[in-house]
DNA sequence: GTCCATGTTCTTTA
DNA sequence: CTAAAGAACATGGA
């Protein structure tokens, strides 16, 4: 489910409630689902029972992929979906059960009025709640923020390697909040093969590379993210962007930009969607080619 | 039964 | 040593 702008999806549609809402009681099914300091899949997990219960959330934003939220006490937890996490919002009267929920926390506002459940389900448990202590920030561990960074500091940092550009845009210590859809619809918007090594991408095809990934963004954030099976925000409405996917699930189809059919490849292990025209392995250069 | 999936960490290889 | 490639995780749908 959750690239960057389907995060900012869930985030946006959980702004209006969360603030300021203090946390009665925690309702944790599995200990597996929840762990300490940084995201482990192997951890036994922790209980947020006796960390979150009383907690007022201060604020509420997001970092890359993580949705963040300010306590009180000033510690934070994150919620990562994984691939088919999702979290619901829902007043206390009409509760939707979905099958795998694994968190529910109750929340009401500072007079005890207008209560309300947060329920987080993940049937495929790749998400994870993560609980940083007062002092810890929660987002340690990641690269800039897309439409933070400069041009010179992308630039610096895909030097530093030779991967393919594709893998390097999903190496969130690189970059936070890319994932395989929006790697491949910003190369493509870009014009970049995915193969390309980072190393010879020059001055301007990172800033127009960087461009492109803003541009991309900034689309499916106004759209609202993109629906391709399960994905809703905290409201359960779905996203709206892949009607304006130019590659992504578009494997056959015209390109939207000049009709060739669209290729799949393996890279980085996973599925890479891109125009052989558009995006072509060599692009044509002033002066001699490399391979 | 097979293959594939919006993600990340851990392990192995080069 | 470091960087890159591969395996593993868990579940469901085509």
């Amino acid at each position: 489910m959750p690239e960057l702008p389907e995060v900012q999806a869930v985030v946006n549609s959980l702004l209006p409630h969360l603030p300021g809402r203090r946390i009665l009681t925690v309702i944790q099914h599995r200990a597996d689902i929840a762990c300490l300091h940084k995201f482990s899949r192997r951890s036994k997990g922790i209980d947020l029972a006796e960390l979150l219960t009383g907690r007022t959330v201060r604020s509420l934003f997001r970092r890359g992929k993580r949705i963040v939220f300010e306590l009180d006490d000033k510690a934070h937890f994150y919620v990562h979906l994984g691939m088919t996490g999702h979290l619901a919002w829902a007043a206390t009267v009409a509760k939707a059960k979905r099958p795998h929920t694994h968190l529910v926390l109750n929340l009401s506002g500072v007079d005890g009025h207008d209560p309300g459940d947060l329920s987080f389900s993940d049937p495929r448990r790749f998400g994870r709640v993560v609980y940083l202590p007062p002092g810890l920030p929660p987002d340690a561990d990641l690269g800039p923020e897309p439409f933070d960074l400069a041009p010179e500091d992308l630039h610096a940092r895909l030097r530093r390697t030779r991967r393919p550009i594709k893998a390097a845009l999903l190496d969130q210590t690189l970059l936070a909040g890319l994932g395989n859809i929006y790697a491949d619809e910003s190369l493509h918007a870009a014009r970049i093969h995915p193969r390309r090594r980072t190393h010879t991408l020059r001055r301007a095809d990172v800033e127009n590379l960087l461009a492109a990934i803003r541009r991309t963004l900034s689309a499916a954030i106004a759209a609202g993210g993109s629906t391709l099976r399960d994905y809703r925000d905290a409201a359960g409405n779905p996203g709206r962007y892949v009607e304006q996917h130019a590659v992504y699930g578009r494997r056959g189809r015209p390109c939207p930009t000049c009709s060739s059919p669209i290729r799949t490849i393996a890279v980085a292990q996973r599925s890479t969607h891109f125009c052989p025209v558009c995006q072509p392995a060599q692009p044509r250069r002033r002066g001699r080619q490399n391979g």
